[in-house]
Formats: C-alpha cells, structure tokens, sequence
DNA sequence: CATACTTTTGACTGATCGTTCCATAAGTCA
DNA sequence: TGACTTATGGAACGATCAGTCAAAAGTATG
C-alpha cells in the first residue's frame, strides 16, 4: 500500500519544530503565514495542504512541545533524589527542559500560549490544561517517592507541593523574559527546595 | 487660559481603563482598533487623536495598570503582619489587586504582556521590567520589617524571598488562567508562606 | 457676529491578513 | 506509456488591518 503522487519536498516533523520556534518566539498572534512561509522552507499551499490552517500548525507545534518536554521532565525525574533534579529544572530550565534559550529567554511556550489564550479558542485551552496536568502528574509521583523514603517533607501533600513548584516554573520563566538577577533566583529557588527538604535524623 | 475648540465627548481616563480591561482579555496583538472603537465609545479619529497609535494606548493602559496595582501592593502590606498579607495577595489576588476577575480570569496584565512581548518593542519590555522592580521593592521593603521583628526567617535575603514571591504571584496568576483548583493552590501558598515564618521562641 | 481652535464624524487609504485556486510538476502504479 | 495522485509555485481572493483626511460641529475669545 505504497503512497502515491508527487513526493514531499520537506520534513513535515522539521516543519512543525521550526514553526515551534517562530511561534515561541513571536506568540500565535504576533506570527504571520507569511512569517511561517519565509522561515519554514516551504510554499504557502503546501503548509495549507498538510497542516489545514494555521491555527490547526499552531496546535500541532504546541502538542509537540509538550509531548517532547513532559517526556524530558520523566526522564530527569525518574531516577535518584528528587529535590537536586527540580532544584536544576527551576534554576536552569534549559538543561532539562527547552524553555528559554541562550539569546533571548523566551519562556514556556505553554505559559505563553495560556497568557495568549483568547476566550473561544477550546482546542489551545485544553491542550495547555493537558501539558499542566501532564507536569502535576509526573512531578508529583516523584514527589510521593521522595516523601516515602524520607527526603521531602510530608506537611502538604505531594500534588499542592508539585503545584507550588509548576507555578514557580511557570512564573521564573515568564519573568526570565524581561531578564532576571540568577544569583539571586539561585536564592529563591534554595530556599524553595530547602523548604520541601525532610531534615536527616541522626542514627542512633 | 482656557482652553478652545469642541469638548471632547469622552472622558481619557474612562476610555484608559476600557483599553485596559480590553487588552486584559484578549491580549495586545489579538486586540485590533476596531474591537477598542467598539468597545471604548469613542470614534477611530478620536482615538488616533488623542493617544497616537494603537501601540502608544496600550503603553498608557498598561502604564495605568502597574501605577494602580503597585498602589494597590503598597497598601496591602503597609503595615501589620506581612505574612498574611503575602498570603492573601497569593491566595486571593483579586482582594488585593485587579488580577483574575469574577468570570474568566484574565491573569496580570503584566505577565501577558511578558509572554506576549515580541522582540523589538523596547517600550513595553522596559515598562514591565520596570513593573517587576516596582513589585521586588514593595515586597522586599516588608520582608525587611519582618525579619527586623522576627516575624520572618532570615535564611534568606528579603530580596531573593520577594523574587520568588513574584514569580509564585505571576505563575499562579498565569496558570489561573486555564483554572486551578483552589483548594490545592491554598495550601501550596500555606507551605510556602510557612517557609517564610520564623518560629516563635517561648518566653523565658 | 466673526475668527480661532479643537474634536467629531465617517469615508477612505494602502498594506497585510488568512485562505483558496489552479495550472503544472513530479512522482507511483497498472 | 498512460492513468492517477499528490505537491509545487504563484497569483489571486475578500476581509480586515492600522492609520489618515477633509469637512462638519461645537466652544471660546474679540
């Protein structure tokens, strides 16, 4: 069942992850096809003709974003003491993450797409609804792992502490875009993660 | 020295707030000068007449903004106790500030345009970078009193708490925007404001 | 009343928006 | 080779975009 017809002249992954990056930078909006045309290496029609329209690009760059992300965030959790991985995911994002790159930070393109959302757009607000639930999820397993063997206190429950740590995920990388003091969000983010850290009991 | 000519027939600071409440909802670039013609009962011309461009309104309504709410955050935490103030800020921002109205909330006009801010328009990002001092300050000044009087820890530097109070106050406020479960974020706040409390040394 | 001055009104501009259409190119399959 | 299928290249669509203009309308001063 081999596919007929005149053969593709792009990657259509490659073409959803430029776009990704078109939208990450310049938000939905603020994006043109034009722009998408002249970035993507590909013709206008042809955008139409794989992807529908640009909203339905937009959504298809965005799940790919959170799909590749959450999937980062399983792997940097999955193993080894909880609180140094989120202490590394909240004080540079970028190394476990995609979110904010080396010039211009440019934030979680899941938070820019929820400062975005205009009322109507369903398909966007679910999708960002998913990716913050997919986030609780995965973080908070790890957390009831870390409060089962002793590392992080139990004064809240494992989800409200993966809450507080997905809004100061969401919050520092929305503030990295105007620029922020590191040295002093290494402070932050210590005292944070000092704050969920259960303290050792000497044997004995 | 009176001044000549036809009165206007609207009032600037009215239509400063409607430009506002309107850019709130829908964001800068997904609001056009038609939606603020309709909405702000004034006529195009008027518009273009007294406040320049569509760019220039949006600096004055966001300007408006901050100008307010900082007000608002200075209040808010002049005097007594700084923890629960903090605390109501963070688990009821709309009894503090605007942020998050009753219906759809809106987030803080501040954050969305961080996330919605493109390269190149210096203006906006200086305003909000300016708006992000203005907000470290405040707070900073009253985690100062409360360490002075022992009513917060001094683990850390009031300004390093206050940063990672504002990107909790913009994460919550961002991720209010698709919902979150209110209960949860309670008691998320409560452990973080908990982190914040110097335990009290009996008497004696 | 006349002149000066400013705002209102509503039509209008050219540019750009997202989207569509179609002739042609470039492949596969029988 | 001819039939079929899909993609390309580019022009074109109506709608909407931000912004402008000239004339009418309202207020002040002389």
């Amino acid at each position: 069942m081999a596919r007929t017809g005149r053969p593709r002249s792009y990657d259509e992954q490659e073409v959803i992850e430029r776009a990704c990056n078109l939208f990450w930078s310049r938000g939905y909006h603020a994006t043109s096809v034009q722009d998408l045309v002249d970035d993507l290496a590909l013709q206008r029609a042809s955008l139409y003709n794989a992807f529908g329209d640009k909203h339905s690009l937009y959504l298809r760059a965005l799940s790919h974003y959170v799909r590749e992300n959450l999937e980062k965030l399983k792997t940097a959790l999955r193993s080894g003491p909880v609180l140094p991985a989120l202490r590394r995911l909240l004080t540079n994002p970028a190394s476990v993450t995609g979110v904010s790159g080396r010039h211009q930070p440019r934030g979680c393109l899941v938070g820019n797409t929820t400062a975005e959302l205009v009322p109507g757009d369903d398909a966007a607000q679910a999708l960002v609804a998913a990716a913050y639930d997919g986030f609780i999820d995965v973080v908070s397993d790890a957390l009831r792992r870390g409060q089962a063997n002793g590392e992080v206190v139990t004064t809240a429950t494992p989800e409200a502490q993966a809450l507080l740590l997905q809004i100061v995920f969401q919050g520092s990388s929305l503030v990295a875009r105007v620029g922020i003091d590191r040295r002093r969000l290494d402070q932050s983010i210590d005292a944070l993660i000092d704050s969920l850290r259960q303290p050792e009991v000497p044997p004995g």
